[in-house]
DNA sequence: ACAAAGTGTAATATATATATTGCATAGAAT
DNA sequence: ATTCTATGCAATATATATATTACACTTTGT
């Protein structure tokens, strides 16, 4: 798998996986396991995660075809 | 809390809870809980949902602000 | 060389998304 | 009146998202 969409938003955006994770108030293992596509967030997370980082779940999360 | 965009989608399809349901493969309490906002679904059930009713993330979950 | 920061990973615990089963009600069709 | 479909709701069970703690490795700065 390539590299998540939410990684390259957050290092574009100068954050750590520890300050994301602070934003939106889960732990850094949360965030890192998310970015390894390794977790099937709630839509809650994806929703506070999009907003911390200046984007929509489209922008994120989603994959056409 | 407003009627939820899935339900809204979902109808305009002509589609029931149950039909729904079985397109992403969830009982119909899961599909009917979450157009009540009761539910925090997965990331992934939410993609399955959008897909089958040729939506995208931002249709249905995403709100403005 | 060393310390500190950032990240991947793993084991166990906890919270919660989802399933299962069942009942109640309203509306449509007959 | 009665049957059938669609939906809301509730209790309990199960699967899994997330927390917690800890360790290893790399990179950067000193």
């Amino acid at each position: 798998m390539a590299v998540s969409k939410v990684k390259i938003t957050r290092i574009e955006k100068g954050l750590t996986q520890l300050e994301l994770a602070q934003l939106v108030q889960v732990t850094r293992q949360t965030i890192g396991l998310i970015e390894l596509g390794k977790y099937n967030p709630t839509l809650k997370l994806c929703i506070d995660i999009a907003r911390a980082l200046d984007k929509t779940l489209d922008d994120l999360f989603w994959e056409e075809e």
